[in-house]
Parts: C-alpha cells; structure tokens; sequence
RNA sequence: GGGCCCGUAGCCUAGUCUGGAUUAAGGCGCUGGCCUUCGGAGCCGGAGACCGGGGGUUCAAAUCCCCUCGGGCCCGCCA
C-alpha cells in the first residue's frame, strides 16, 4: 500500500471513526470539524481529539466519562491504521497508530513518490506571478535586500510544486530621479568601462554623486529658509546636512580617487540639481539621449545582480522594465482611465488619488482589514510637471501583470505597505475587483545593521556578495580543516554550497514578518540548525546508502520497535501535511524548521543503532529502506528553499 | 496625532492565523559525559524563560479581546 500523504489517511481514519460514534451516541449533535490535534507526548499516541470538553457542556456529562463512552462505540471492524484508542487526562481521545503498517506505508510511499513525496497538488492550478527581488539597478544588493530573493524564490518554488504556473518577474525600476542621479555623475566620468563588479562601481558613483548633488540642493534650500528666516526648517535642513557630510568624509576615506573625481566634475557644474531633473524628464519623455545613458547605467547594474544572484541559484522567467511600460502608453492608459473615475482630483498643480473615497463607497475598509476610522492617505499620481510618480506607474504594471496570470505575489518590504493598499485599492476604483483580491502583498521586515539601519543612499551597507564570499571562505576553512586530503578543485566546489547553503537558510529561517538584525555569525553558522548541518545529515544518509551496496530486499518494518524511528517516520508522514501548509501560507520558514528538525532526529538515530551491521537482515533491510526516505525527504526540502543536498561534503 | 509590524531563558529563534494534556521546543553561549561499529559539520546529560506588563473571555490562553510599556516602520510633487 502507497499514499501520497501517509498522515492523512491515518488522520482520516481517525476522524471517520470519531464522527461516527459520535453520530451513533448523539445524533442530534452537529460538530462543523473533527480537529484533531497532535499529542505533545509520544506517549499519547499520534493524534488526539479534544471534542468530548466541547461536548460536555452540551450533554451535561463529564469529559472523561464521555470518551470513555465514545470509544467504547467506535467500530473497531474498520480499524486499519488505528492499532487502539484511549482515553487519557481530563477528557481526551487518543488514537494510537499500528507502528508496523504505518511505517511501512510511510516508508514505501517515500520511496515510491521520490522526488516528488510532499508535493501534494493544488486541486485548482493557477498562473501566478511572484515579484521579486527588483532592487533598483544604481547600487549591488545589499544584504537588508537580499531577504526578498531568498524568500522570494523559496515562494516560487513552493508554488510550482505545488502544481501551480510559475512566473518570477524582476521589476527593473529605471525610472525616477535616482536612475538620473546615477546616470548623471557616470556620464560626468565621461562613462568609464567599471573597474571590478559592475554594480559595485555603479554603487560608488551612484551614493557619491547622490549625496554631492543632494548637498547642493540642501545648501540652497538653507540660503532660502535663511532669508525666509525660517528657523523650524534651517534645523532640519542642518540636520539632513550634518547626516550626508559625514556620510560624504566616509566616502572620501573609502573611495579617495572616485571621490575627488566627482567632486571636481560636480562642482564645475551651475546647477546639478537641474541636470538631475531634466535627464529624469528626457528619459520619461523617451528622449535619445537620456534613453542611451540611463539604459546604460541600468544594464550594467543589472549585469552585477544578475551574477549575484545566480550564485545564489535564484533566477527569473522575465525582466520587466519599468521604462519601457512607461514609453507604451500602459501607464498613459491606466491614469486616464482612473481619471475618468471620480476618484481623481487636481489640486495645487498636482493629480490626486483619492483612496479614502473609494475605501468608503466601496466598502473596502473590512475587508482589507482597516479600522473604520482609520482614513486612507491619498495618493499623488502625476506631478506638477506632468511626471508620474512610483505608484502611478506601479498600478499599469500591476494591470499588465494581470494580463498574463490570475494571481499576483508582490515580495516588497512592509515599509511599502500604504503604496500597495493604494494600489489595491485603485484597482478597486478602477473595477478589477478581482485583480485586487488577488494582489498580494508579501510584506517581510527591515534587516538593519547594528546601530542604525542600512542605506544605500549614504552608502552604509554590506552587500549580498561580501556576505556569500565570506560564508564561502569560512566553508572552505571548514572543508580543509575536516577534509584535507581532498583535491582543491573538490574543496572549492563543497565549500560553495556549503557556504551559499549557510546563507540562504538564515535569511529562510526566520519567519519574515520579524525585524532582524545583521550580525556576521547569524549567517555563518555551520552547526546544528543550519544549512550545513542539514547537507551533511544528507550526505551521511547517502554515505550509509553507498557503503551497503544493496538493496533492502525484505525489510521488516515491524522490527523498527525504537522510540527514534517510530519519531522519524511520523515525521516523514507528516512532510506533506507541512508542504501544503507552507505552500499555502506562504510560509518558507516552515521548510526550514522541517528539515532541521528530521536532520536532528536522523542524527539521533545514527548515533543509537547500526543500519548496516543491524541483526537480523530483515531489521537491516527496514533501517536501510528508512535511511533511504530520509535521505529523499531531506533532498526535497532542501530543494525547495534553494539548497544544494550533496552525496559528499 | 493616526496606522502597521515586532517583544518568548544571557543572546538568537520555533510555537500565535486554526486556544488544549502534570515537562513552553530548539540553537548559540555556560557546563558534565561519548576519545566515535555506518563520516565528530555528530550524539547523550545539566543549569537557564512562567511567554514585555496588566486586565478580560474560556472547562482550558504564549495563542483570542481590551488597556499599557518598549523597539521598528509608514503617513513625500522619493522609490
């Protein structure tokens, strides 16, 4: 007997046979679900229901008295999977498996389903899109940043397993003031080849020419509050002021030569602030030039992430350009027909959205989880100088992306939550209901760095590249130190999964929805609940696998009598109960905590009992069959959050 | 001023959506063992939290509700 999902059919049992003595002792008792729940103790059997509590007050009878009565009535003629049911503390019901043929059902299911064991589908497959990642192409990834591909990608995949079509779109955000920034001081340069990683260079150049230009504008801004006397605002500016001069010295330490380069070049202009200004409206307005030197800039940073990430075997079906969205008319056609709407207001020069309205006439506040009071901000959409803004734009693309699937996950750090509320609610204004409700947005919190938070702006970051060559590096000490005696190239080769393994499973493990801050040893870690741990917990399986040379040909599952095993196959029954509710939730951390914690128990049952030595045969068989499944659980789950599973390390 | 997120042992984290069992689960660090039949990136044990604080709902609360304190984020003609 095989199953995909070994769990289910004994929890089904379970249920079947609960809601029928139920039904048979009181039939005019309605429950809406038989939940059950697992018992914390082994010792309490497998699953456990804590209906006969609801139940007393009911039928005015006491809780243990009642699950006494309850199994008494179940129907033992239809146990199968069931070995005994008890009743046990104040009032439960506890279903005990028969260990022998669940273990042989878990087990032969395992190894049967393979690759594919846990990856229950979906009984509606729908094309999703995931966004993510989508850091502006002017500086490298910095490792706040590197969150959302990690996360993003384990989303893709749990998706596709799933059985849904998976689309991962990058959103190539070119266009705005930041891209005319960068683009403004590499042509200042005179557009030199980059020396090193494309996007570190552009990184240099774009915080450089970012803070001199933003200095600038400061420097007159305070002219004009002086005259204005305006003390409220001369503090503020001196405060924004003071920020950016010691971010600018940090600078010159860093990148000396760059740094008076810029500064020579920047100074010599009049008004660098304007020249920012009328590249960001050539390049809005398709203008050829702009186009050359912006496109530029972003391609080559976009060639820096591109490596990067593949490092991290992250990869993408589409490149989505914002710019080019723009120059279609899509963003065009989106404002007007919103305009035609009556949420849509001018005032002060500029184009308002009115969000607030809609959320009310709608009656969209409930629903997307808004306290009735709480009034929704408005949304500027076009500026006074006929520019539009991130959000306006971001809404043609959300229309384009719903072209093309019935279901949108955008990865966007929770800082961005008004904007996507906005967005969903103009897609409400604008009568796609249904797109709204199928926009969501995976929000995850801010990585910071000890003290203060990371900024690409002033240049404070450390990126997503420092990071993988430093868990490489420590991987390749490790190798060496436990390996030596292999050859270089295979050291390189292990010390590269291991350390990129390391990272992605730091920033998958922690659920997303918490803040977290960098710390060097919070990605570094190569022992027990980390990546490295899993691997090598993989690999030793494999190790076993190999040294035994056969297959298990008669495997007595009914001999794997230690509490250890009886642990290890509950929890290789229960992969696809977490794979679903992962996929579902959205919840990659789970993976995680899945594959550590059967790597633990396997580790645990290495250490207790031989598998191969393992008398008599029959008892061998079984271990090796189990060994086998672990290995295979193992690999999927690691698969699934974008970690090499290696047979040697 | 308003809104959102987070607050679990010295540190990091799981559990919170869907409330359940006398022992709240791991890791790091501290500490005592296993100097290893299948790879020690390992295993076994010990000390350490009453789940930020206070109220409430319930037979039952880390989990749900209200209040409160601490940390972060957002409320821009930036993205």
């Amino acid at each position: 007997m095989i199953s995909e999902n070994p769990f289910a059919e004994f929890r089904l049992e379970c249920q079947n046979s609960l809601g029928d003595a139920l039904q048979k002792l009181f039939p005019e008792i309605q429950i809406a679900r038989l939940a059950l729940e697992k018992p914390p103790n082994p010792e309490f059997g497998q699953l456990a229901s804590s209906l006969c509590f609801e139940l007393a007050k009911q039928v005015s009878e006491k809780p243990p008295a009642l699950a006494k009565r309850l199994i008494e009535t179940l129907d033992r003629s239809k146990f199968s999977l069931i070995e005994r049911v008890v009743a046990a503390g104040k009032g439960y019901v506890n279903f005990h498996a028969n260990l022998a043929l669940f273990s042989a059902l878990t087990i032969d299911s395992v190894r049967h389903f393979d690759t594919e064991y846990g990856f229950i589908k979906t009984a509606k497959s729908l094309k999703i899109i995931v966004e993510h990642t989508s850091v502006n192409p002017l500086h490298p990834i910095h490792i706040g940043q590197a969150r959302n591909p990690m996360l993003g990608d384990a989303i893709a995949r749990l998706l596709k397993s799933r059985g849904h079509n998976v689309y991962r779109h990058y959103y190539v955000d070119d266009v705005g003031r930041q891209s005319a920034v960068l683009a403004y001081g590499y042509e200042k340069l005179g557009k030199p080849k980059p020396e090193g990683k494309p996007d570190h260079f552009m990184g240099k150049i774009y915080t450089i020419t970012s803070c001199l230009v933003e200095i600038n504008r400061l420097k007159k801004d305070l002219e004009r509050a002086k005259t204005a006397s305006s003390t409220e605002e001369i503090t503020e500016i001196n405060r924004e002021l003071d920020d950016l001069m010691s971010a600018v010295s940090e600078l010159n330490v860093r990148f000396p030569e760059l740094f008076e380069e810029l500064l020579e070049k920047i100074r010599g202009d009049k008004d660098p602030e304007n020249a920012v200004n009328e590249l960001n409206r050539g390049y809005e307005a398709g203008d050829e030039k702009a186009k050359q030197i912006i496109r530029k800039v972003s391609e080559l940073c976009l060639q820096g992430f591109r490596n990067t990430l593949s490092r991290a075997e992250v990869f993408y079906d589409s490149w989505d350009w914002e710019s080019e969205l723009m120059w279609s008319s899509q963003v065009r056609k989106a404002l007007d027909k919103l305009k035609r709407t009556a949420y849509v207001f001018p005032i002060g020069g500029v184009l308002e959205f009115n969000a607030e309205k809609v959320a009310q006439e709608f009656g969209l506040k409930k629903k997307l989880g808004l306290r009735e009071s709480y009034e929704v901000p408005s949304l500027t959409l076009v500026r006074s100088d006929g520019t539009t803004l991130y959000p306006t734009r971001d809404i043609a693309y959300a229309l384009w992306k719903f072209e093309k699937a019935e279901k949108v996950i955008n990865v966007i750090g929770m800082e961005q939550k008004l904007p996507q509320l906005q967005l969903k609610i103009a897609l409400h204004a604008l009568g796609y209901d249904n797109y709204a409700d199928n926009l969501i947005h995976f929000a995850y919190n801010l990585v910071s760095l000890p003290g203060h938070k990371m900024s690409s702006r002033t240049g404070r970051y450390i990126t997503f590249d420092e990071v993988m060559d430093e868990a490489v590096k420590r991987a390749y000490e490790e190798v060496s130190k436990r390996s030596p005696q292999l050859p270089e190239e295979e050291k390189h080769k292990i010390a590269d999964f291991v350390g990129m393994g390391a990272v992605r499973y730091a920033l998958v493990e922690v659920d997303p929805s918490k803040p977290v801050v960098f710390t060097w040893d919070r990605v570094l870690n190569f022992e027990t609940n980390s990546a490295p741990y899993i691997q090598y917990s993989h690999a030793r399986a494999c190790s076993i696998l190999r040294k035994a040379a056969r297959e298990p040909e008669k495997p007595a599952f009914n001999l794997l009598k230690e509490k250890i095993e009886r642990e290890i196959i509950m929890t290789l029954a229960s992969f696809p109960d977490t794979f679903v509710e992962a996929a579902e939730l959205l919840k990659p951390n789970l993976i995680a905590d899945f594959a550590n914690a059967l790597a633990d128990k396997f580790n645990t049952f290495y250490n207790a009992v031989p598998v191969i030595k393992a008398k008599p045969q029959e008892l061998s068989d079984a271990r090796l069959a189990l060994v086998d499944a672990v290995k295979m659980v193992l690999r999927n789950t690691l698969n699934l959050i974008g970690i090499v599973a290696p047979e040697r390390m």
